[in-house]
DNA sequence: GAAACTTTTGCACACGCTTGCAAGAGCGAG
DNA sequence: CTCGCTCTTGCAAGCGTGTGCAAAAGTTTC
């Protein structure tokens, strides 16, 4: 291991011939320090490349500044999009953003909680999995800070940021029923993820209202290539499907992707997709994908912001709408 | 702000009726600890939800296990499965990612390396800008490590790792000879970031070689959009270019969707194109991308394991080579 | 049973910082 | 000059850990 020679508040302090304390107040915004220490003080920093320990300064205040995401496949583009947004603000409310990864297994998401205990994070935001009740409530009695983005189950304590997904569900059925469509069928993965199944059980239950049938296809994780595999699905059943909402974009492409190529099926005209997340590819001119938009933006500021403000001991919940964008994968827009 | 009542050695000493220095050596592997000790001190701690805490534990050990990743645009696709891996490599060493982002401006990856020394990161990985010289001799000196990719700078006591940038693209020249193209194009960001620039060159320098004109065209950010343009830019010159070598993959998707879409050409018989990253979406099926493939996963390791080796004063060069992926967008593979 | 040795344990200090407290410095009013 | 006031400053305690040191406990050997 090599040494780390950091320069302490000490040093800073023999150099400008003043007090520990008083380097201490010239970091600490609204402390007393006179306008000629402060300056000696900043001086001598400058030139020893002193910076305020925050490791040490966390343990002093019980505020460490660190704010745990917890995500598994972050290189999905609504995820990744998702994460920059939240780092972003929460740089901008000087906090920090440290990234778990929670590839491996479900398990993982505990574990992810527990290190963000050990490292004394003030909150932990979930991106991805469900962790176990009694982990979130050892989290909350800690003091930590805690928001479950799209998880859709009651924590105590914790915000719950959805969307209405059941009802843009629904709204996607309208969109299929005033462009003409006949054959509904909607297209999953089976992981089973909360948000996900919400949009199924919408569309499903779309179909109950307006008494028309809707076929249901799950397969593989959440990616472009289980679209494929489900387009194959369904674009080979006897009465082929004339509109398919998918449970996210990515499964979108696919779906559209193996309709055009492998099936020679045309887009709108002879199928109309819609997707879910707004990603970037969906706008990208080989897609044109109609979608409902996630509000990236504005739910990682709610995030943020809830984590300044003062506790309260029930759970939150926080529900956003998905504006549904308009492009050309549905006849008629 | 919320009060923070993380459980701390003291109580699981009380509890299980031993002192503090047990249950600190319960939890430093390889510490002296009779096997009675410790099975108490385990059962009070998990009674309690006892975490070790790693702010207080990095600052007696002088280490951390914190490691920044600096980066900008980060839902960038390549960028995104690059975080992914890092932090997956990182968390396998049992060190923690903290991710910063430097969207706003250049000068903000000097600020981010200074929130790297205030957290006494072991180390910084730098994915995205160019930090100034000074800065990163303050970070060497602190004792950090760093690590910089695709930066192609030299500095005192940093790992850098790039790919061998300009021999790729002379090799993706002499693929597109193969295939009988007759006009050579290159299209460029023009952000200027060293590897692309590398890119550029050696395909530049390729042309010569063979006594062949390539004519470059630089625009906007390293996006699909400014493929787009570019492909608008390139495809309307009067002499046409039937081979377009693209810096990055996400503007050959843009060249490749606006010159099928909005020039009606056919791609790879009246163009071909090769891109450089092997994102996800080059092998979607409306893409088929022939393109350099970024050893993601190496890149990771190597960084990742670079940094539990003992320090070196000079710098260490890495240089890996892109391999290239055939698809279907150069005739004849 | 005692000596020689190993293993375990508690004490106390150190890490770098914040902050309450009381003493000091400056200053205008009387 | 002295009193009372405000603004600064240093002292020292404390945050939750790790670890060297020496004492205690346990184990082996003769």
């Amino acid at each position: 291991m090599s040494q780390k020679i950091f320069v302490s508040a000490k040093e800073v302090a023999d150099l400008a011939g003043v007090s520990r304390s008083a380097v201490s107040r010239t970091f600490t915004p609204g402390a007393s320090v006179s306008k000629e220490t402060r300056r000696r003080v900043m001086e001598a920093a400058e030139a020893l490349g002193y910076h305020v320990n925050h490791l040490a300064r966390g343990l002093m205040r019980n505020e460490s500044g660190i704010v745990c995401l917890i995500v598994s496949e972050m290189d999905t583009p609504y995820r990744a999009s998702l994460i920059r947004a939240i780092s972003r603000h929460l740089q901008n409310a000087s906090k920090i953003a440290m990234l778990i990864n929670t590839d491996r297994s479900d398990r993982s998401v505990d574990e992810a909680l527990k290190l963000a205990i050990s490292y004394r994070a003030d909150a932990s935001i979930v991106l991805s999995g469900m962790p176990d009740k009694s982990i979130t409530d050892l989290c909350v009695k800690s003091g930590q800070r805690l928001v479950l983005i799209n998880r859709d189950e009651e924590r105590q304590g914790a915000l719950m940021i959805n969307l209405h997904d059941r009802e843009a569900a629904r709204r996607g059925f309208i969109a299929f029923q005033r462009a003409g469509c006949r054959s509904f069928a909607f297209a999953n993965s089976d992981v089973g993820t909360p948000s996900l199944m919400a949009r199924e059980e919408g569309f499903r239950a779309a179909g109950q209202e307006f008494g028309l049938d809707v076929t249901v296809e799950r397969f593989g994780p959440t990616r472009y290539q289980s679209g494929v595999v489900l387009a194959q699905r369904l674009l080979t059943r006897e009465v082929r499907p004339d509109a398919i909402f998918c449970a996210n974009d990515l499964l979108a492409c696919g779906v559209m992707d193996t309709a055009r190529h492998q099936f020679k099926l045309a887009v709108p005209c002879d199928l109309c997709v819609i997707g879910f997340d707004d990603i970037e590819q969906s706008s990208w001119s080989s897609y044109q994908l109609t979608t409902f938009a996630q509000p990236v933006d504005r739910i990682a500021e709610e995030a943020v912001s809830w984590l300044s403000q003062p506790m309260t001991d029930s759970g939150q919940f926080c529900r956003m709408t998905a504006d549904l964008v308009w492009r050309e994968s549905v006849k008629g827009g």
